[in-house]
DNA sequence: CTCGAGGTGGTGGTCAGACCAGTGGACATC
DNA sequence: GATGTCCACTGGTCTGACCACCACCTCGAG
């Protein structure tokens, strides 16, 4: 006769980690919003009845989350701040890189992703917002000259600006990740061989074309532009399966 | 006349934050790998020159941010730990309760995400898979009497296994972060006044319906039946004007 | 009276040293 | 050869101390 079920695994839990669970969840509550401190370290000490050590290695787990910043000498004590996307963005390119994703998969995800961002922008837009895409447009063929490096640049403020357009800032998040992935795969694995200038004049026409479709409203029809933009510009890094794999995101 | 360019603001660096950045260089480079062992904190030590209680810190760091593993007695010193989702998803989601996102904001991903892993598993599913999502519907359809808690556990898992088989693994870990939160938030904002068991029946058809259409190779038809799914079943938490934003995500 | 100089207490950053519980392997025992 | 004991070493925690830095307050010069 065997034991009913097995028995769970224990696994020792760290102070400093209840520390994390109960700071995180005040947070997460919304009792402790953004701008507000925390008490001074020595007075955590004796709120949570542990040794200084281990409170710092909990402040310092949450600050690198970035969920609170700690600076020397501020008798206000340690500040929650707004989540910031930049932490997120670097562990999910990190995953990216060291997990050996393919580049159908991130450029697959850039597809879905900017053209869910482009459809919601041409509907949400304001007219600031336009204005900040056309200045990334013009800012994009003012880099024509200056190489490939400049035109990513100015590439990347126009799909930021049509990010915070759509108004949703977890897709604003998502997308911004996934894009900081691909350029540093693309800058990694791709060596410059494809005929660049060419390549270049092709994306500021699409993007051209994005940006009036966007200001006309017809988010269908970005969307659509936007997909194919990015299919376009990435095909000849891939092999026949993977633009298949692609072309299934397409209309 | 002015400086020629400005200065950036200085920021004190912590110690324990040039530890993190040299162990991460290191396995970003690829000269550290999964499975492979760190010296013990006492050996750091001395090796970094800094005290213990720092080199603790960047450790924790590191850890928090699933790169590495430490159990106390470990002959061997902490280990190097393949990239997790688990840790971007708790990341992901924690970021989307702590920014405080609204209900549009996360259902109008999930309608994104989701639509676009139902479109490729449409493409590119395995028999095996199938197999996965057909036994999730049956899961569903079981649980329909055990109460919204187990129904929704199924319908996680229907999702999960069409994420799979996107065969776009960083699709598959958004779109998994994604679904954690909303079912956060719904769990912690929404009173269950709504009529569940027709809703949780009318969630059933639908995802019986996706099913099938993904059977038959119908990407575009499942992504649609997808969006609407969730349209529908979300869209009594919602006003007026966010139910518009979300419709310009449905064809 | 105003206003700057300097003191002062508190803060985070770092350190050294210590103790404990637990691990795993060497070793001696059966 | 399997068993049990022992021990070196690990990570987890604590204590107490020092430093540089910041904000505030006091006080004296004008």
């Amino acid at each position: 006769m065997t034991l009913p079920t097995a028995f769970t695994p224990v696994r020792p839990v760290r102070l400093s980690e209840r520390i994390v669970e109960q700071i995180e969840a005040r947070i997460a509550s919304g009792e402790l919003r953004p701008g507000q401190r925390l008490p001074s370290e020595r007075e955590l000490v004796t709120q949570f009845g542990a040794s200084r050590s281990t409170v710092r290695e909990a402040l310092r787990v949450l600050e690198a989350g970035g969920l609170l910043r700690s600076r020397p000498g501020d008798p206000l004590g340690p500040e929650i701040i707004a989540p910031d996307a930049i932490h997120l963005e670097r562990q999910l390119s990190r995953l990216a890189t060291t997990s050996r994703m393919t580049l159908v998969e991130l450029v697959g995800s850039r597809m879905i992703l900017d053209a869910a961002a482009t459809r919601l922008a041409a509907r949400l837009r304001t007219e600031a917002e336009v204005a900040e895409m056309a200045a990334a447009v013009e800012a994009m063929q003012a880099a024509l000259d200056d190489g490939p490096v400049a035109f990513s640049e100015a590439d990347l403020a126009f799909h930021e600006a049509v990010a915070r357009a759509s108004h949703n800032r977890l897709l604003q998040v998502c997308s911004a990740a996934v894009r900081d992935a691909v350029l540093r795969l693309i800058a990694t694995r791709i060596s410059g061989d494809a005929d660049t200038i060419a390549l270049m004049q092709l994306s500021l026409d699409h993007h051209r074309t994005v940006l009036e479709l966007i200001r006309r409203g017809d988010g269908e029809g970005a969307a659509r532009d936007c997909t194919r933009s990015l299919f376009a510009y990435y095909a000849i890094q891939l092999d026949e399966a993977d633009r298949e794999t692609l072309r299934a995101l397409m209309d």
